[in-house]
DNA sequence: GGTTAATATGTTATAGAATTACAATTATCA
DNA sequence: TGATAATTGTAATTCTATAACATATTAACC
């Protein structure tokens, strides 16, 4: 399991790096990487923090991308259900993947002070969820996985308990 | 670790053993057990399923118990904070607790043919979630752990994949 | 008991998140 | 090129949730 939000990092080449892999997945899949999609993900392979929908939104509004509900929508399921994004559900927001192409569940932390969010690995067929599943004859098919408390740099300073 | 919700069981005493166990812990709490929560908490408890806040809201119009959203989230709230109800984030819905008073973190398996959602105890310290908290220096205050699949039932009969 | 403070409820309005439905366009491939 | 599928544009609506403020109840204290 690893993890990558709260340490410090070469942003442009995350970015660049995470959008031509996305590129070649797309390309090797025959998937429509279209402007809108492409898009989407960028914004939020740079803001590089979890987004509403509509806040996505407003900025392709801006751009003349679009302007309407569903054309963010539809961008982020796409982007979701090929898991280059995520959803978080907590926060009712999407995030880009930080390892797009290899299947993974992912595991976020969120910091209820600063509003970062870390995406870890999880494996839900094993550890606990996966030991309830095969008690029950549960078959899990997805799983959300999110952790909300102070990361590393809240937790020093600031805010004790707002 | 314990699961309660795919199989059959004498509802009737569940709810009201649910229901008289919240309200000893409010007695012994001082908190304010009043004629709303008491009621969306049965409603919750008797349906035994996940409920929308407005789902809850209808059932409280009906009986003249309150007719605005504010009412139900409000009871809502209480009964989630005290942990006598659950939040199923995957849902926007919200669930009675099936063991009311202990403390636990919950996590749910949601099955995505009959909607059934079954409240197992998760321990997010430990496990997957608490491993990566510990090395990355995050705290975890809650956790979100559901997951969504088949339940044993709809596994066997019915749909393959709608 | 009566006064005050805290807690809870009633109500209006609004904000935020997501989908339906249908029309128009663009891409894919035979 | 023409037919088909996939994507986008747009309007309207539904579902989820909260803010703000007035009123009523309950708890606590003298």
């Amino acid at each position: 399991m690893d993890t990558i939000g709260f340490e410090q990092h070469d942003h442009k080449n995350c970015v660049k790096g995470a959008l031509s892999a996305v590129e070649a997945h797309c390309a090797a899949h025959k998937l429509q990487f279209t402007a809108v999609r492409r898009r989407v993900l960028e914004i939020l392979l740079s803001e590089h923090r979890a987004m509403g929908a509509y806040e996505i939104l407003d900025v392709l509004r801006d751009e003349g991308l679009g302007s309407q509900p569903p054309v963010a929508y539809r961008a982020l399921d796409f982007l979701v259900s090929h898991r280059f994004a995520h959803k978080v559900e907590r926060l009712n927001a999407f995030i880009a993947c930080t390892h797009p192409g290899e299947t993974h569940t992912p595991a976020f932390l969120i910091c209820r002070s600063c509003d970062a969010v870390a995406e870890a690995h999880a494996e839900p067929s094993k550890g606990m969820l996966g030991r309830v599943a095969s008690e029950t004859g549960f078959f899990i098919e997805q799983a959300v996985v999110e952790a909300i408390g102070l990361c590393p740099q809240c937790r020093k300073g600031a805010l004790p308990c707002p």
